[in-house]
RNA sequence: AGCGAGGUGGGGUAGUCUGGAUAUCCCGUCGGGCUCAUAACCCGGAGAUCGAUGGUUCAAAUCCAUCCCUCGCUACCA
């Protein structure tokens, strides 16, 4: 039996939304697998994550809901948790329940004061160690008039473009003519969140954390990772190591977020930016995880180095880290660097001393970062973006976790994005886990039921042992050793389908035994049919420990229906394979493992529930910590429940007026957008861009009456100026089409 | 347009880094069997010039070059 010390990282979720099934396929699901595997295993395992609670998105996130950050994160830690509790992941056992000095599990926040604590005394650390260089910079600071103001993110300032003089040109780039800048040199200014306020440029001090320092280091890690690496995680490594390491900034002028332990008044109203803060959450979570549960542990709360340090003898615990593609970087660069920084300053080196890998007593970088790709929600041609909006919360409110635990390790982006899709959903869990795995137990049960037993007893006792029974055991022993061998080297989708086949293996055996022959009448042979057939039950067994760690509920309900006592994420991985474990029944009639899905009656639900769903945003947000998108798609935030109304009033304010398409061309320099001209009945006509490109060849749209917004502001879009807006018709299902006249009305008529 | 990923039987995939013989597995399909089991199970067949072209090599899905196409992110949008 293996005892090592296994440190499962899991990416933290940011809290500003609620968990979708993407996420879920890419950082949630593998790791709740691998801890339950190691622990089968016998190894020692502390598994740590836990929201992301700071940064700008949901400083914004707030602001537009008129309540305070602290009520955003609070709302999506509770939502974010309970659905992860609730597809089956192991966050709730804070301690093994071999004991405390086998782990356990912690799903902390980063607002949690230790955390903060923690954060800080490695900041001092770093800082005394001269890991940090002081800039000063010049930033966008948005008045109020009562006095103060703040320092503006460059996304949230706007204003005209220096290069072209177009107004509406964002804080780094101008759309209109492509140039970029400098954010300082927009000329006037304006603050997005609040467009009236005077804006001002300000000089502020910001501390760099010097990952220059760490490229050779960094280098030979990569290289010595490189073999275990994927394809994905060396691509992106390697990238960022060619561009070379450059300083990058640690503080920002926010006040949402741990504030810089140095004394000044130049670091007051200042963070630590959350890159450099959330990551420390893996270190964190297990520090407080050893304050708060440890304290029966041999070495208290100390505990956490054992899962941290590299020991005497040179061994180190090994820290599997999983995340999401956009994330890769933070984790085989920056969190190494910072690691690598708090060892060199633990040992009071300086920064002119060089930097070394770790060694006996030091924290150790990662074993491996097996990333995932992207389970794509709204991607593919047939894909019905609304009906893919699929939230994790809703998903668990109506279907069994563990199918979909099945289908999305079947479907896991392991080397390359995949599609989550319903029809699909539905054939996998139907034909593959309900027909093979689910059938086959039933088979198994319903059959030995119709065997007499005695009361309490098993009616495979009197069959025991067989001499044709060896083959079999041997062969399900190989398949075992190939799944184990998978789910060591993470290939999940392999490990899952290993045991898909050992079900079928099971089934193939039960056909040619064809025990139910001999239960109408027995005949020659039926004592080895029978005996295969309690074979079977060892298989079933077998599936019932091998399939826990992908299918923790339906493992245990099995468990139960096979009379075995207790909890089957308990048993060891090894006892799958235990052939002399004596026979056990349950009295209770053997009942179907999962339900069938109906495809009709999903596809009526989920249509159902798009009605009410409103959220325009469905596109896929992979906003795990780190990824740059994450703010920006979640800055509309979620809309409240519901209807807007708009007054007549407002909707009058709207001219409609009917056009011709008189010609259109490719826009130069966009790949959705057509450059339209339009007869509006107006004597020089009106150029509009429209992003139809996807929808409609340029002469399928020309001579076409058109209805289009007239006093709609015009903006340039990619360097050409639109003057309107076409109106067209979008099922959300990808089909968009143009809004057309019925009959000849002139041009520039208008449309009530 | 910038960045990233990918094109392998009807669909989905493994193999590609580390070249090697009949290219993997699942679904579907066709034929047969079974009838214990949730329209389930078992056996067999058909079906792929591995995106294109050129190159390196005794040997290329795999290495190199060029091109085509798709997807995602960013930008943008009906």
């Amino acid at each position: 039996m293996s005892d090592e010390y296994v440190l499962v990282c899991v990416a933290w979720p940011y809290a500003n939304g609620p968990l979708h099934l993407g996420h879920v396929a890419g950082c949630y699901l593998p790791p709740d697998i691998q801890f339950r595997f190691e622990r089968a295993l016998g190894n020692r395992v502390l598994m740590v994550s836990g929201s992301d609670e700071h940064g700008t998105p949901i400083t914004v996130t707030a602001e537009q809901q008129g309540i305070s950050p602290q009520a955003v994160v609070d709302t999506f830690h509770a939502i974010n948790t309970k659905a992860l509790h609730d597809l089956g992941c192991m966050w709730s056992s804070n301690v093994d329940s071999r004991g405390v000095e086998y782990g356990g599990a912690l799903f902390n926040r980063t607002s949690d004061p230790d955390h903060k604590a923690l954060v800080q005394t490695n900041f001092q650390a770093l800082e005394q160690a001269g890991l940090f260089e002081r800039k000063t910079m010049e930033q966008y600071f948005e008045v109020d008039p009562s006095g103060g103001g703040r320092f503006l993110p460059d996304r949230y300032v706007e204003g005209t473009c220096p290069a072209c003089d177009e107004s509406g040109a964002r804080g780094d780039q101008c759309d209109a003519c492509g140039a970029t800048y400098e954010a300082v040199e927009l000329k006037s200014p304006i603050s997005k969140m609040n467009p009236d306020a005077k804006v001002e440029i300000r000089e502020t001090e910001h501390l760099f954390y010097r990952l220059d320092l760490f490229q050779e280091a960094l280098e030979q890690h990569a290289a010595d990772r490189h073999p275990y690496w994927k394809s994905n995680v060396r691509a992106m490594t390697k990238q960022w190591l060619d561009m070379g390491l450059r300083p990058r900034a640690v503080t920002r002028d926010l006040d949402w977020g741990i504030s810089v332990p140095l004394e000044g008044e130049t670091w007051n109203g200042k963070c630590v930016y959350v890159w450099f803060e959330a990551v420390q959450g893996y270190f964190t979570c297990a520090n407080i995880w050893a304050e708060r549960f440890a304290s029966e542990h041999p070495d208290g709360t100390d505990a956490w180095k054992r899962w941290w340090t590299m020991d005497e003898e040179g061994r180190s615990p090994r820290h599997l880290y999983f995340l999401g593609k956009d994330n890769i970087p933070f984790h085989t660069i920056i969190w190494p660097a910072i690691i690598l920084g708090l060892n060199h300053a633990k040992n009071g080196r300086t920064a002119d001393e060089p930097v070394v890998l770790p060694g006996p007593g030091d924290y150790v970088l990662e074993t491996n970062v097996p990333a995932m790709e992207y389970l794509m929600l709204a991607g593919g041609q047939f894909s019905k973006s609304r009906k893919h909006a699929v939230w994790l919360p809703s998903f668990l409110e109506r279907y069994d976790p563990d199918t979909l635990r099945y289908y999305l390790t079947m479907n896991m982006p392991e080397n390359h994005d995949t599609d989550f899709n319903w029809p699909d959903f539905v054939e996998k869990v139907n034909a593959e886990l309900i027909a093979a795995y689910g059938n086959f137990v039933h088979r198994v049960l319903t059959l030995g039921d119709r065997l007499p037993r005695e009361a309490g007893k098993s009616p495979f006792e009197p069959y025991a042992s067989d001499e044709t029974l060896s083959v079999h055991q041997r062969r399900v022993e190989e398949m075992l050793e190939e799944v184990t061998g998978s789910l060591k080297a993470h290939r999940f989708k392999e490990a899952l389908r290993g045991l898909m086949n050992v079900a079928q293996y099971g089934n193939q055996i039960l056909q040619s035994a064809a025990p139910w022959k001999h239960l109408k009448e027995p005949q020659d042979g039926h004592e080895e049919s029978f005996a295969t057939l309690g074979f079977c039950w060892r298989i079933a067994r077998f599936l019932s420990i091998t399939t826990q760690p992908f299918l923790p509920m339906s493992a245990q309900r099995l468990w139960q229906a096979l009379g075995q006592a207790g909890q089957v994420e308990h048993v060891l991985w090894e006892e799958s394979v235990a052939w002399e474990t004596p026979f056990t029944w349950s009295d209770a009639p053997p009942t179907p493992l999962f339900d069938r899905l109906d495809l009709e009656e999903i596809l009526a639900t989920e249509e159902g529930l798009v009605e009410h769903d409103p959220s325009e945003d469905t596109s896929a947000v992979h906003g795990v910590k780190g990824g740059k998108k994450s703010g920006g798609k979640n800055m509309k935030g979620e809309a409240p429940e519901g209807i807007e109304y708009v007054d007549f009033d407002t909707f009058m304010k709207v001219n409609l007026r009917v056009g011709k398409i008189i010609k259109v061309e490719d826009h130069p320099n966009a790949d959705k957008l057509y450059v339209v001209r339009l007869d509006d009945g107006t004597e020089n006509g009106r150029t509009i861009c429209a992003g139809l490109k996807a929808y409609y060849a340029p002469s399928e749209m020309e001579g076409k009456l058109v209805v289009f917004v007239e006093n709609l502001a015009p903006r340039p879009l990619r360097g050409v100026t639109s003057e309107g807006m076409m109106l067209a018709a979008d099922d959300g299902d990808g089909n968009v089409r143009l809004i057309t006249v019925d009959g000849d009305v002139s041009t520039g008529s208008t449309v009530r």
